[in-house]
DNA sequence: ATGGATGCAAAGCGTTTGCATACAG
DNA sequence: CTGTATGCAAACGCTTTGCATCCAT
């Protein structure tokens, strides 16, 4: 359900990229169409393993592992992505276009990463950054825990008394 | 008789390391105290590399890498240390025994830590958290940016008054 | 035509681990 | 003594890179 694209967000990701390589004296190439149709085909955190993997399915174009790192690097520099974490020894990633500043709640067990907003954290994080004469671009809030599923007893039949 | 010791932190580091390890049947070793003792000796930031560098001076018990990294993982577990960032690919670790709760701003350019507390923004996670029915343990909020020192220009050295 | 891009394999790097030896309790 | 811990080096897993080939412009 992306037809509802705001318009005060430009044209598609493909071409946002193709202005950004553009500006660098780069080619837009198929391999980098492909990468990127995949990682905006749908708004979720990424790894690149996951975008090699999903590559790798038969039908799909294939891309190598190397071009999926440079790949995901330009995304990164041209500002549609951003690294939001690292989880598996594996930096994730996740759109950083056509979508609102926000932080996540990360669950230590099922390690899903939980989306929210909130304005007033990053006002006062602006204003804390004034006084020490610190030049703030951005932030990473991570709130670590138990999700509500994983906190919620799965199921419980008869646990074990104990265990040693 | 070091009565000046809040009594809400318990012993030294090294005591409490003593502790953790007992519950789990492990030992007190030369290698490890020597390692935790360096690790404290200051209340900086710091990652495996830098405890390896410090100890393989002349003068200082060198302790093996493997050791260190075996080390800094039990500390962290134990709860004495906790990683803040990555820096340079590596792991970023800080005290997290006898010291309040707090976030940090990271300069892009000199990778400095710019230590801050503030309650409000914890006040607010806590909030979100719990309406998303997220159990809260913790956080780790990181400012980007310029700090001030990087910011301000270079203190010109090719001016033209400055010839003496 | 031609300078940038890709694929492959090898290299890099921080971190982990198997194993023989060396200690703490 | 006995089960742990250490040191060393090899193994690992993610990421980067050199190079010959390929292609977008």
């Amino acid at each position: 359900m992306d037809e509802l694209t705001p318009n005060n967000v430009a044209a598609s990701p493909v071409e946002r990229f193709r202005e950004f390589l553009a500006t660098r004296s780069m080619r837009l190439t198929q391999e980098r169409e492909t990468i990127i149709s995949e990682i905006f085909a749908a708004h979720e955190h990424f790894d690149v393993d996951e975008i090699v993997a999903r590559l790798t399915r038969p039908g799909e174009k294939r891309v190598s592992r190397a071009t999926v790192y440079r790949t995901v690097k330009s995304l990164e520099e041209a500002g549609l992505i951003r690294k939001v974490a690292r989880s598996n020894d594996r930096d994730v990633y996740e759109h950083d276009y056509g979508y609102p500043q926000h932080d996540h709640l990360i669950c230590s067990k099922c390690e899903k990463l939980i989306e929210f907003q909130n304005e007033a954290i990053s006002e006062i994080l602006e204003k804390v950054a004034m006084e020490l004469g610190f030049r703030l671009s951005g932030h990473r809030l991570e709130g670590h825990g138990i999700c509500d599923a994983c906190a919620r007893p799965p199921s419980r039949r008869h646990r074990k008394l104990d265990m040693i």
